[in-house]
RNA sequence: GGGCGGAUAGCUCAGGGGGAGAGCAUCGGCCUUACAAGCCGGGGGUCAGAGGUUCGAAUCCUCUUCCGCCCA
């Protein structure tokens, strides 16, 4: 009945076999079963642009984990799959394409610009999809979704002009971080900010009155064109004087205050600095508390306005260069000094960030956040590992207004209009407004810019879904019920998830947070092109296969870590995959003659190692749903991996070779290696589905049903017996100390050692000699021709000894043994048995331990003295009788 | 400057009050008809340092050193 595999695991025909036929069979989208309790996750949407990477599998191999696990366990399973448009990025990407044509975006306008960039999408757009259903992903598919989708554009509009109904959305001009590169604003989190070696200058600006002075220190002297104020300490005894005078400022001439301000370090250069209001945070929030104006010397492009005067046209960078020129020419630089400037860049380009005073779209995120710090204080979002929770509070807490418009074409235009005619402005849900609902006019101009990305995807978890729409999905699968991420995009995403989802929905979008590792590369450096570390997923999987990879981020995968990844753990994996073929194929090759019968066996009437392995089988089953539930999948992993390799393949199939040698064993031993081959498959199918499926449609005699739909293993809750449990733990120990005895004298090859147990246990012995099979496992896993057991043993010379919970083993090495080898392992053995009593005799001579310490300790601690000293008696005489 | 995490075998890391663990690497022996991508056996650690709490600390607390990351 059952086929036979080939010797050796080659997965690439296996995995896109497997993948092609998972795809047709419609198992990966929910049935809406009203049996079935739901489970649903939405995919942290890829860029478009993108190209799977290590981090994408690592995210994608847990979600999958999670669905596959969740669906073989009888949930109704939606896995919501998707891309993200990524505003920049994209349209970063498509002018790079056009620059080869020597284009820019402006000579195509924006209509046929965006043409270009949704052509591209249809052309590219689907290579990651491809590539997560290359890594197995059980995504459902049929609900793929983009964020440019027409009703997730719908769900955004109609947001946004909620926000903008509810005063929660407003206009207006603020000082913003703008790329002059990219030509946009970003939001504050776009921003990286990085440590660069800079100067410290100390400019002189001369009294009005031509009385005095006043230096102040700036790492950027271009913008002093800009300056409008100078600020000190209120409490700095050395400007007090000063407050209110009036100094002309160099190079321009310009006559500005002298003002008081306690946001001024005066413990940062002199004390004193320039207020360039428009083109830096701090001096923008002052300018406001004085009523300052804003003199903008930078425009959008990174040159010098009118208002720099004679440096207009020059580009920001040179302007510095001039400025400190003129300055030294005029003998108004005092001095420069080296100084560690931190500057910010464009998260998408790495062009250094410029502050600028600009009319933007902000959302007003105070009132949003109070209810979702809420939900996570009281726990109706959970975030594992739970630590997460404070970076989310610390940030949540203080969160600043987030700007959400942006200056590029490719996005969510914002639904307003303005009214040319009487100036109002209209948000609108519609496509198009085409009278002005004040005045009637006809005269509109829409917006021109987009939202910020993340201000969609922050609607992920409805928008996907169909809302605004009251849908099936929605009614069915929202809140979600986990959000797989990686913590760099709390705050970007899961927490505005989290804001939005409670005010639009009226309801926590996921209930569970599962925060995973960074991959890294083995030196522990985050992976990039520049450095060349890069692991390329997909040519670990071209390499490995699908499944190594992902049993390896698995395996890696432990809370609160990150992984450090190299091509030779990956390869170390894969040899666990090979094992488990291999073992399938043994089990495959002893079922020749085996029906699958409607009981495979009965539990009471197996043998000892029959029953042990079944019970091994169950703890293992408990232990990785357990760690399953509590997002501890490595630790899942790695009981699976153990059971199978350490308990099944090193000792069960070993022993079932002689048990299918009894007739009176053999139909039942198939039927536990069946069970057991079949259990392990399905508990492992999560994790590595393609091997474990390919194996199932052999075990199973290809009935077309596939593993994926079969029932998770659940513990049955099985127990050896006493008697069963001592039996099965010495024969291991036995045959353990055989092979130890023999390996330590170089003698694994030679059968015919004399070799006998003694016990004075005669239950135990019984037990051993009441079936001649326990004999038969001995020798041949121990590879000795002859066992005796005895109650009773004189050591004779020529005999090595090993002492053993119930006994100990003898073999007799008569002219091989080497007195002094063995004086020497037994003097060690002893000094380890002496350590070891003492420690306890320390203990047990404690009277406060005696008192203090648990019954328990103190009876394990006294049953291991009484054992030690036992082996130590013995040790003692097999020394003597040397 | 503030916060979080880490330091355990050569490497990568589990463990989190009661006899130091795994994988890989290493050393020795095996082609034993599932698997040499394998089997059997061995060696290897003052659990970063110093104090404290406790009958008992790798584990809890404090400080120190070093290494990451986040925020300003």
């Amino acid at each position: 009945m059952k086929e036979s595999l080939d010797k050796a695991y080659e997965p690439h025909s296996i995995e896109e076999k497997w993948l092609e036929r998972w795809l047709n069979s419609d198992l990966f989208n929910p049935t809406f079963e009203p049996s079935k309790k739901p489970f649903s996750m939405v995919i942290p949407p890829p860029n478009v642009t993108g190209s799977l990477h290590i981090g994408h599998a690592l995210n994608n191999t847990i979600q999958d984990v999670l669905a596959r696990y969740k669906r073989m366990d009888g949930f109704d399973v939606l896995w919501v799959p998707g891309t993200d448009h990524a505003g920049i990025a994209t349209q970063n990407v498509v002018e790079r394409e056009l620059a080869k044509e020597g284009l820019s975006r402006h000579d195509l306008g924006r209509e046929k610009f965006l043409e270009r960039v949704w052509q591209w999408k249809e052309k590219y757009g689907n290579t990651i999809i491809k590539q997560l259903q290359r890594l197995g992903a059980s995504c459902s598919w049929k609900y793929l979704r983009f964020t440019m989708d027409e009703g997730l554009s719908k769900a955004v509009r109609e947001v946004f002009c909620r926000l903008y109904e509810e005063g929660l959305i407003y206009r207006g001009d603020y000082i913003i971080n703008w790329c002059p590169r990219c030509e946009t604003a970003l939001a504050d989190l776009e921003v990286e900010f990085e440590p660069r070696q800079g100067k410290l200058w100390y400019l002189v600006y001369p009294e009005a009155s031509g009385t005095g002075e006043i230096v102040v220190a700036t790492t950027r002297p271009e913008t002093m064109l800009g300056d409008t104020a100078v600020a000190v300490n209120p409490e700095d005894e050395r400007y007090k004087h000063l407050i209110g005078k009036m100094v002309r400022l160099p190079l321009i001439g310009r006559l500005i205050p002298i003002i008081a301000d306690k946001a001024v370090d005066p413990e940062f250069g002199t004390g004193a600095v320039k207020v360039t209001p428009a083109h830096d945070f701090a001096d923008f929030e002052i300018a406001k508390r004085h009523n300052l104006p804003f003199v903008k010397v930078i425009d959008e492009k990174g040159y010098m306005t009118a208002e720099a005067g004679p440096y207009q046209g020059l580009d920001r960078f040179t302007a510095r260069e001039r400025v400190v020129e003129d300055l030294k020419k005029e003998g108004l630089l005092l001095k420069e000094e080296d100084y560690e400037v931190v500057l910010g860049h464009c998260y998408r380009c790495g062009t250094v960030i410029e502050p600028i005073l600009s009319k933007q779209w902000f959302v007003k995120t105070k009132p949003l956040s109070q209810p979702a710090i809420s939900a996570v204080e009281y726990e109706f979002i959970k975030f594992y590992p739970e630590n997460w929770k404070n970076l989310y509070f610390d940030w949540m807490r203080n969160i600043r207004d987030w700007c959400i418009s942006r200056q590029i074409w490719w996005g969510h235009r914002i639904p307003i209009w303005y009214c040319e005619d009487c100036g109002e402005t209209i948000a609108s849900r519609e496509d198009e407004v085409l009278t002005c609902p004040k005045c009637g006019g006809t005269r509109l101009k829409r917006d021109e810019d987009v939202l910020d990305t993340w201000f969609s995807s922050a609607l992920w978890p409805f928008s996907t879904m169909g809302w605004p729409e009251k849908t099936e999905l929605l009614q069915r699968f929202y809140p979600t019920s986990v959000l797989v991420t990686s913590f760099d995009i709390i705050f970007f995403w899961v927490a505005r998830m989290i804001m939005m989802g409670i005010h639009f929905m009226g309801a926590i979008p996921f209930e569970k947070v599962y925060i995973h590792a960074l991959v890294r590369d083995e030196k522990g450096q985050k992976m990039s092109k520049s450095k060349g570390n890069v692991i390329d997923p997909l040519d670990m999987i071209a390499k490995y296969g699908a499944d190594a990879l992902r049993f390896t981020l698995i395996a890696l995968a432990a809370q609160g870590r990150d992984i450090k990844l190299s091509t030779s753990r990956i390869e170390g994996f894969r040899h666990f995959l090979n094992k488990l073929w291999n073992a399938s194929r043994f089990v495959l090759m002893n079922l020749e003659d085996f029906e699958e019968a409607h009981s495979l066996f009965n539990f009471d009437t197996l043998p000892p190692f029959s029953k042990w392995i079944l019970v091994e089988l169950d703890k293992t089953v408990a232990e990785v749903r357990q760690k399953l539930e509590e997002f501890e999948f490595d630790q899942a992993a790695m009981s699976a991996y153990h059971f199978l390799w350490d308990a099944f393949c090193d000792w069960y199939l070993e022993i079932s070779k002689l048990y299918l040698k009894d007739p009176r064993l053999r139909r039942e031993t198939q039927g536990v290696l069946y069970y057991v081959l079949s259990e392990v498959l399905k508990l492992l199918h999560p994790f590595i589905p393609f091997i474990t499926e390919e194996l199932w449609s052999k075990l199973s005699g290809n009935d077309g049903k596939f593993l994926l739909s079969q029932s998770y293993p659940t513990p049955k809750n099985l127990s050896l017996s006493h008697d069963d449990e001592k039996l099965v733990k010495t024969m291991i120990e036995l045959i353990q100390a055989i092979r130890y005895i023999k390996s330590e004298y170089n003698l694994s090859a030679q059968r015919d050692l004399p070799c006998y147990f003694r016990s004075s246990d005669e239950k135990l012995l019984e037990g051993l000699t009441r079936e001649p099979i326990h004999q038969e496992i001995i020798k041949f896993l121990a590879r000795i021709d002859e066992i005796k057991f005895l109650t009773d043993k004189e050591r004779k010379k020529g005999e090595v000894s090993v002492i053993l919970a119930n006994g100990e083993v003898y073999l007799d090495l008569t002219g091989h043994i080497d007195t002094i080898k063995e004086r020497e392992r037994l003097q060690k053995e002893k000094q380890k048995i002496l350590g070891k009593l003492a420690q306890i005799e320390k203990k047990l001579s404690n009277p406060e331990f005696l008192t203090k310490a648990p019954e328990e300790v103190v009876a394990k601690e006294k049953a291991s003295y009484v054992d030690l000293k036992d082996r130590l008696a013995k040790i003692e005489r097999f020394l003597e009788e040397l």
